[in-house]
DNA sequence: AGCCTATTAGAACGGCACGTGCCGTTGGCG
DNA sequence: CGCCAACGGCACGTGCCGTTCTAATAGGCT
């Protein structure tokens, strides 16, 4: 019953992640303290800085674990309604409980630890970038899109505003918010007749 | 030589703010700590608590007391000129030492304490979205811009991709992506023929 | 001028979490 | 089977928290 074999160390490893969502969860990102999570794992302070260097880098790798491969792109030939399906299951992933509020911490921190920034990026944000503007590329090359369009920016655009609303002005992001967004974005992308 | 009367608690509420961003542009906002605070500023930590409830409060009022009237749009009767300006100013105030960082750190305390959260909307956010409509409002008034076009969220569209950039990606945002953003933008915008 | 009251600086407090040692134990590998 | 790395648990010193105490001080009031 062991289809994939499992060390003692990873076993550690998958309960303090596990640990540290729960408690986060609970108790919110600001609380949280390695000493908290060792103690409700059932396990040493060594354990936890042996595999993390810091509770930011925890908490990251325990947030974006389990949770990578959730974002994909549908592919319905119709770009417009490929792009709304996608992000309304990114806002509300990532704009309500349980993930929103473990995301938006994660942010925060990466304000303030340029580690956990860089692996945020390198985790998170680049491959979603990455799958956005593979989407748009595909579309354009199918002429639904002015070719002269700038796709990077288009991306930034989309993503953009989201981000504002989530983090900054911190009111709840609607499904009839991002069609406003797409629909002002494509009144510029459409193709010129 | 009083020429606003000044009492001996202003002088104190001044000095710790003073004291705050030197200390905080000199060791960063992680390792800032209301003890330190109160010894570089010759200050009892009890003077510090009876002004600010919290290191996040303090912070947020030592950044924005001096930075207010700063960003003001100009009005040229050219819309989009007056936006290229406007936030060419905001970009580079925000975006770089020595209030980038400052401003950073912010938004990072912002997304962990909903009071910091709250009046970083109500003394910076708010104010600078209102300004942005306001603008905008008249610029459709005088048919510079589509007139069943949501100002509000042009707001967001001119605002969020360069927060993404500031704070998500975190890479420098110069002039000539602000002008991307802008054209874009106003692809949509313009009125129809 | 002289008091009076609120505010101040500064020291000290208990509490918490940090990060690092040191034990005695456990479990996987050769 | 025996070794050795990893382990849980405990304790340590440090730093900062937020609060409390005391003595000095400043400014307003009569």
């Amino acid at each position: 019953m062991t289809d994939t074999p499992r060390t003692r160390a990873d076993d550690r490893t998958e309960a303090i992640r596990r640990t540290t969502l729960e408690l986060a969860q609970e108790i919110g990102y600001a609380k949280l303290s390695i000493e908290g999570v060792a103690a409700r794992a059932g396990v040493g302070k060594h354990t936890i800085y042996r595999r993390w260097p810091s509770k930011g880098a925890l908490f990251l790798d325990a947030v974006l674990s389990p949770q990578q491969p959730d974002l994909d792109y549908p592919d319905t030939g119709d770009v417009m309604a490929d792009l709304r399906t996608q992000i309304h299951h990114a806002v509300d992933l990532l704009g309500r409980p349980p993930f929103g509020p473990l995301f938006q911490s994660l942010i925060g921190e990466a304000q303030h630890n340029p580690a956990v920034a860089a692996e945020l990026n390198e985790r998170f944000t680049k491959p979603q970038e990455a799958k956005t503007v593979a989407r748009l590329t595909k579309a354009r090359e199918q002429g639904q899109l002015a070719p002269e369009f700038d796709l990077d920016l288009a991306m930034s655009i989309l993503t953009g505003p989201l981000f504002f609303t989530l983090m900054v002005t911190q009111e709840p992001v609607t499904h009839e918010y991002v069609d406003r967004v797409l629909e002002a974005l494509f009144a510029g992308m459409r193709p010129r007749p």
